[in-house]
This record gives structure tokens, sequence and C-alpha cells, in this order.
RNA sequence: GGUGUGGUAGUUCAGUUGGUUAGAAUACCUGCCUGUCACGCAGGGGGUCGCGGGUUCGAGUCCCGUCCAUACCGCCA
């Protein structure tokens, strides 16, 4: 027998059971006539005692063995004499009648230990050693409890989970799809899904109601801290809803998994149309965690030969509560964040309100102090403040304002990562206008309904147009996003029609689906979650990867496997490749 | 594709202005230690300073190239 109990589990209850364990060594504490060994598997960690003069053998057997070693040892369980209550089993001890080792290990290359001294590289290499590790295998439970309380929430409410195909066609439109050669037709290849996202509308066709489905998509995108090339979506759809009942529906189920999984009550989520976040926050996913919303300036700013302002579009700020006490290299170090090519901005103008009630700026040569007094009431300023002042095109300007924004709260140490702030962002505009190509993409998908009083604006400003899209952004991040959809050929023909597409291109690509619709297609909707996203925030990760059991890396690769990899020569023929330049 | 940061012992890192034999911690090995639980003490082994080139009497250190890792921008409907 392998085991009677796990190594997590005894207590002083269980004082003198006779016991089986088996685990990996984790500890070996030598003390000179008496070893200690922590047994460690998935569910603990208990100590096991030897003693030269209890039992001589068994003791010489402990002292040889080493770290990550595979043991099952018999025993009596022992109250301890002196006791570690850091740990749940640490009132008792086993003293070890039988020794038996199932398996030696090397060496492992960095210590299993919540403070790994491994870095991130050897982690991703070793990850079936790094997931012994007791903080990296609590992400994965939790990761699991969120899908299950997920499929338990929904199928109370009558949601049935479907599986959708995994080999599917590329469609030109949205990130770069991942491709599959197919051997048994020549020349012709499967695309890997972004999301289910057609056959799940279909699934709502075939009258099925309420779907989701927890289950992984593919981007084949360069990859960020918060973005795998495969990750797995929480993907739902409902017919005969409208807006208000999706956002009802899936904040409840949001608020569940709060509740069920952190404890946490989580009220009524705010929403705010994309418009006003772009107004108030810079972003279409404002973190809301801390005020600091922009404010904008360009009235008070004009007429006085100031060049800079003067000539552009949009002039903002931020008021930076308590920050007047800035030094100059503070500020010099904020102008260079701005003025980072990521962030694009070609100039920080400040303006501090000490304590005192002065008013200081880098531009008071050219506004006299009554102009100042204005913008810092603009601001809602209070003596101590610190405003900060961005110029230029509005959207981009706006953009660096959020930028900023993040960052004082950054070092303000604003970001909370114990407090949720969760909200809705609604009114998404339905298209956007790429102005090198002079024409419209969606800005969801090209599946997404317009607003029913935008729609003549459809043929004489389509850039007005809004949707009936959603986003929900907790604490910044866009957790889910999804739409009321097209149901009427009708109208997805003509936003076919608005976004360039031919009749014929439109039927090539997404002929099944229009086909679909005219065999009475119900009114749907759906919205679909970034499970691993949500998970890293309930968990306060800074990386996705964290919460993955094997991710890939920044060059989207896994180090483990070592994929992706070449293939023979025969596998190519078979498929009928070739390879354009021969590889290194 | 671009910008920044990094690459030195098994591992995580330090290494000043270019100058003697490249250090610390931890891990590993040996010995001592009977109540440890981050055990302690003493000792030991361990280095292609990512790779290639250049400057120099001399390069871990400076320059150029390159590879890898990472964060971000582009990209991600």
């Amino acid at each position: 027998m392998y085991r009677t109990n796990t190594c997590g589990e005894l207590n002083l209850s269980h004082v003198d059971s006779k016991i089986v364990l088996s685990g990996w060594v984790s500890k070996v504490r030598k003390m000179g006539g008496m070893t200690f060994i922590d047994l460690r598997d998935r569910y603990g960690i208990t100590q096991l005692s030897f003693d030269q003069e209890v039992n001589a053998d068994l003791y010489n057997q402990a002292n040889k063995l080493g770290r990550e070693w595979v043991i099952t040892v018999e025993g009596v369980v022992k109250e301890r004499s002196s006791k570690n209550l850091n740990i749940p089993t640490g009132e008792i001890e086993i003293i070890a009648s039988k020794l038996t080792v199932l398996n030696e290990s090397k060496t492992p290359p960095f210590t299993i230990e919540t403070n790994t001294d491994g870095g991130d590289d050897l982690r991703m290499k070793y990850r079936y050693l790094d997931l012994r590790r007791n903080i990296v295998r609590k992400n994965l439970e939790l990761r699991h409890k969120m899908t299950i309380e997920t499929r338990r929430y929904l199928d109370e409410l009558n949601f049935l989970e479907v599986e959708t195909p995994v080999l599917i066609g590329s469609t030109p439109e949205g990130a770069r799809d991942f491709v599959v050669p197919s051997r048994m037709n020549q020349g012709e290849f499967y695309a890997l899904p972004q999301s289910p996202q057609l056959f799940k509308q279909l699934l709502m066709v075939s009258g099925f109601d309420r779907y989701f489905q927890i289950v992984k998509c593919f981007r084949d995108e360069d990859l960020r801290a918060d973005r795998q090339p495969e990750f797995t979506q929480i993907d739902c759809e409902m017919s005969f809803v409208e807006q208000e009942d999706i956002l009802n529906t899936f904040e409840g189920l949001t608020k569940h998994l709060f509740k069920t999984l952190k404890g946490v009550e989580i009220p009524d989520f705010p929403r705010i149309s994309y418009a006003d976040a772009m107004k108030y926050y810079g972003s279409d996913k404002p973190d809301i965690r801390f005020d600091m919303k922009l404010v904008e300036m360009k009235d008070l700013t004009v007429d006085r030969n100031f060049a800079v302002f003067d000539s552009v579009e949009y002039v903002g700020a931020i008021c930076v509560e308590g920050c007047a006490v800035y030094t100059r290299r503070q500020l010099d170090d904020l102008t260079k964040f701005v003025k980072r090519p990521q962030v694009g901005a070609k100039g920080l103008i400040y303006l501090r309100y000490n304590e005192d009630g002065t008013l200081k700026s880098s531009v008071d040569k050219f506004y006299p102090e009554d102009d100042l007094k204005l913008w810092a009431k603009r601001c809602n300023a209070k003596p101590g403040d610190l405003i900060l002042i961005l110029a230029g095109e509005t959207e981009e300007t706006q953009n660096q304002l959020s930028n900023l924004r993040l960052e004082m709260a950054s070092q303000l140490g604003l970001k909370d990562k114990n407090d949720y702030k969760c909200l809705w962002v609604v009114d998404f505009p339905l298209l956007e206008k790429d102005e090198e190509l002079d024409r419209f993409f969606a800005k969801h998908h090209p599946f997404t309904s317009p607003k029913h009083e935008d729609i003549p604006l459809l043929d004489t400003n389509p850039a007005e147009v809004r949707a009936n899209a959603y986003d929900m952004v907790i604490n910044g991040v866009e957790v889910g996003g999804g739409s009321i959809r097209i149901h009427d050929s009708e109208m997805q023909n003509k936003i076919f029609s608005v976004l360039g597409f031919s009749h014929q291109l439109a039927q090539e690509q997404f002929g099944f689906l229009m086909d679909a619709f005219q065999y009475g297609a119900p009114p749907h909707g759906g919205i679909a979650f970034g499970l691993d996203r949500l998970v890293s925030l309930f968990l306060g990760l800074d990386s996705i990867r964290d919460c993955i059991a094997f991710p890939k890396n920044n060059s989207g690769r896994d180090t483990m496997i070592d994929a992706p990899s070449r293939i023979e020569e025969e596998q190519l023929d078979e498929l009928g490749l070739s390879l354009k330049k021969p590889t290194k």
C-alpha cells in the first residue's frame, strides 16, 4: 500500500494511528543522532522523525535520502514535543517504522519552495518541477474552482455546454490565424479558431437558446504578459435577449465567482459609455480603483502666445493628489516617462499647487497667476496637489494621459490588488476607420449589431454609429466583451457592404452564416470572458503565465518540450508542402 | 518590425575609473551536532563572464555585430 493518508491532513486527533504516507522529500534536517524529513505531496507537508537510538537502521537509511526522492513511509502518528503552528500538520510527526525509496531524484536545478531561487526561464524549462511548488499549484487550484463554479452557475440557468470544432476555416478579418495543412486536401488549410464565434451563432439558429463553452482559442499574434497564443475563453451566447439581459446575467456570474472564490461581495457594476471612458480616463478599459480623471483644459489655455497649447487640438490634465512636493528630478523622470516612444508625448507641463497656496508652473512666463488659478480650479486641485498637462491630437493625448494616470497610481500605491472595481463599458463605436487604407473595420466583429437609433447614420456618417457592444472591465483589465448580434441577413449584408466586403466575398467567407440566417434566426447576443485574465486577476498575478500549467514564452515557444520544431521531409511531402528557404 | 532592460558558479545576483588569483548568498559534497522546521557550526568542490569580432600593454568592464530572455509599442475584429 502506498498511502492511507495524505501529507496535509494528519493532526492531534490521529495520534497513535498507524499510517502510510507517500510523497517527495522536501527537506532533510540532520540534527546529529536525529533526523527530520519534510515529506510533501499536493496536500501539504508532514514531518517524519528518525531517532538513532530508537532505530539505527532506519535512521541511517533516512540520512541517505536526497531532495525530491519519492518515498513511502509506514509509521505511527505522535504528538511533537516542539510544535510548528505555521503548518496544519505542525503538532504531529511520524515515527517511522519502515521506509521505502520508490524513486531517486537528481538534484533539481532550483529549490522547490514558495520563494524559489529559480528564474522564469528555468522554471518554464522544468515546469513539471515548478508545478510542485505550493504557490503555483494553488494558482491552478483556483483556476479549477473557477471553471467548476462557472459551470455550476450557468448550468443552473439552463446553459448548455456544447463543443465546437477546432479545425475550421481561415477568415481574413481579425487576428492572424494559426494554420494547419490538410493532408487529404492538399494545398488547403484549416485554421484554429480565434473564438467559436460563428459556431455559437449557428447554435442559436439551432435553437440552443443558452450556450456556453470553456474553450481554447488561438491567435497568432505577438505575446504579452497578458496574451498567450493559445488561451481559454468562457464563451457564451443567448437567444431572445437584449443587451440588458446579457449584462445582468454575466454580472451575476462575475459576482458569483467573486463570492464563492474570494468571499467578496461586489456591488452592482457601474456603466460608462465608450465616449465617456475615453473622455475621463483616456482608455476603453479604465481602472476606477482611483479617481484622477482627465480634465479638458484647451479653452483655458488659448491666446497667451504659448504656441504649443495654441496649436494643438486638445489640452488635458490630471490632478495628482499630494504630489506638489515632487522634486525637479521626479518631474524630469515623469517627462522622460511620457516621452518614451511607448507613450509618445512631446513634453510634459506641470503646475504645482503648493501647500502655502502659491502656484508654480513650467509655463508661468506665458500665463498670469489668475490663469493658473483657473486651471487649478478646473482640476479641483487642493493645496499640495500636482497638475500634469499634456497637449496634442485628442485621442493620442488622452491615451498618453491614461498612461501617465496609471503610472502615477502605481507610484502612489493606489493599485490595491485586493480591491476589485468592476464596470461595464458600453456603446462602443461599431466601426473603426483605417486612415491609411481609407476603409472601415469592425471594432468588435462584423456580426455586431448597430444601435437601432444609429442605423440611419450607416449611410451618412458610419464613424458615429454606436454598437450594441460591451466590455467588462475589472481594475483596468478587459476581462470580457461581447455584443448583440445581427440576426437579419439584410442588415448583415448592409454591414458587409459598409465594411467593403463584396457580396461575393461575404458569401465565400460567411455564406453558411448568411444562409443560416434565412432559416429563422432568433435575436441573440453573447459575451466571452478571458479565463486566464480572470484567474490572474483573482490571484493578483502580474502575468497570466502563472495560472497556465504549460505556458509559452515571449517568443511563442514551449521551452520544456522545445516546440515549435521542424518536421521531417517525409511529413512535408505528405502534406504537399515545401519550405521556401532552408532553415538554419 | 521597433524601443528599453538583462545575460557572470547548479541557481539568484554583486563586480567601482579597463589593472593581482572574478566574489556573496543559496544549492551541492564532507564532518560535527538529539527537537529542528529558512536549524546551526566547520570545511570543500564548482566559472567558455551568452556567442563572434574589434580597441588596448591589458576587457566581465569600452565599441560593433549577433543570439537568447523579458517589458512595452506596432499587432491582438
